[in-house]
DNA sequence: TCGGTTCTGTACGAATTCGACCAAGAGAAT
DNA sequence: ATTCTCTTGGTCGAATTCGTACAGAACCGA
């Protein structure tokens, strides 16, 4: 029994045609995902490419000196293994997750054999991969040009898009590492959101109380690639 | 009288088939390239897409109160309008001349074109793209991880690389845009350098002494997309 | 040659962020 | 209940970078 198309919750499934779903569907197969696990290594080939369903990925870009930093932030409106659909077998940066959940896996070599003989199909993907171009040229435009709190507020916002309901399950040390900035910088920068009652937060947990106060302090550094989701793949990043 | 491969100066022209080559000659123009000329326009529809024979062009991100950084760094290693290989239109980021040179044109839709008949084109391309995203994404890192001093460092081998001599001619005040600097904060960075003579400035010029003590500096910020070129493309970046 | 523009050198205090540290709290494991 | 580990709150001085300002130098066009 294969999977039906109404019932994935993956957007880049659901934006494609029946057609193009009917000839993926027979490959995909259902995975959990669990925090901290490694969905793309540097510099290994990748065997499969995940559709997320639920939860959270991170790309990350790694220097020789092993500074780290996110570049890459994918959930249900997305994959994993983007190089893949541009015909390249494996890629300097790491895919791991960061908030547990679940996805759809299909081998890299059916996915490229399904593009290959639907350019809708192919199409769709490789606009994908122009929202995620977008997407790491914000991240070095808010690395370079934002202030901590407003950089904090816009990954809260990124992970807010991507998951169900007003919970992130996030510690200062992981959002350090994504955002690249040290431990209590987060510390402090959440203080000001929980002061204004933005958010409200505990031990390895932030709950989200008021986005639209949030979106008004990320401001300019965030949005772009949202919209250029919507544009591209013709659905909304979020429901 | 159409082109001939060997008289091309671009290096992904050169790195294709003889006959991905021959599909494309016959709608390639030459084109001179002046200072400050966009070759794609935020938001605005791709119509011609360049490759570089000559000088240097910026991709700079733009956000809605105006920051302005550069998230792609394109010479004749490579192509102008990369949305059009992922089948997109238009982009909200702005690729403009950074050093005057020249290049060959060729229009949106012959390129399409001609990728869709060819696996192998099309393929060479996306292999660009990638390189691309990589840039991007150690901008993202360079702008989050590293210091001035390092990020000039890296600017400076990204531009010599592209360049024919040792000179080139850029002015502080540019420098602090690519870099999302302050424009004294460049001055100073390059009197380091000048300190150790590993470069002698004038008035709009630098000129580069020493480019093994530049890496030095510029350390673990300098050197991933360009080894990951050499590796997707099968030419290295620079001679 | 002159006047205007662009570019560079330099200075100042202010703001941000860093790095390193320690102590207290929360939760998990025994 | 006790211990251990992870997470958070908070501090310190130091380093980096900022914003702004101004003056002189180099170049350009008339």
């Amino acid at each position: 029994m294969t999977l039906s198309k109404s019932s994935v919750r993956n957007r880049l499934l659901q934006a494609m045609s029946e057609d193009d779903f009917a000839r993926l569907a027979p490959h995909l197969e259902p995975v959990t995902l669990s925090v901290k696990q490694v969905l793309v290594e540097a510099n290994e080939p990748i065997e499969y490419v995940h559709f997320l369903e639920a939860g959270l990925a991170s790309v990350v870009a790694i220097s020789p000196d092993n500074e780290r930093l996110e570049v890459g932030h994918i959930g249900r409106e997305g994959m994993t293994g983007e190089p893949i659909l541009l015909t390249v077998d494996y890629t300097p940066h790491q895919t791991f997750i960061q908030v547990a959940g679940s996805g759809l896996r299909i081998r890299a070599d059916d996915l490229s054999a399904a593009m290959e003989g639907s350019p809708s199909l192919k199409g769709l993907l490789l606009h994908w991969v122009q929202v995620l171009m977008i997407q790491t040229a914000q991240s070095a435009l808010a690395n370079g040009r934002f202030a901590i709190q407003e950089r904090l507020a816009r990954w809260l916002l990124m992970c807010h898009d991507r998951m169900d309901g007003d919970d992130l399950p996030l510690t200062h040390e992981f959002l350090s590492l994504m955002l690249g900035v040290r431990r209590s910088g987060v510390t402090e920068a959440l203080h000001v959101l929980e002061g204004v009652k933005i958010v409200r937060t505990s031990r390895g947990r932030i709950h989200l109380l008021d986005r639209a106060r949030l979106e008004e302090i990320a401001g300019a550094c965030y949005g772009l690639p949202e919209a250029e989701y919507a544009r591209l793949i013709g659905l909304p990043l979020k429901n």
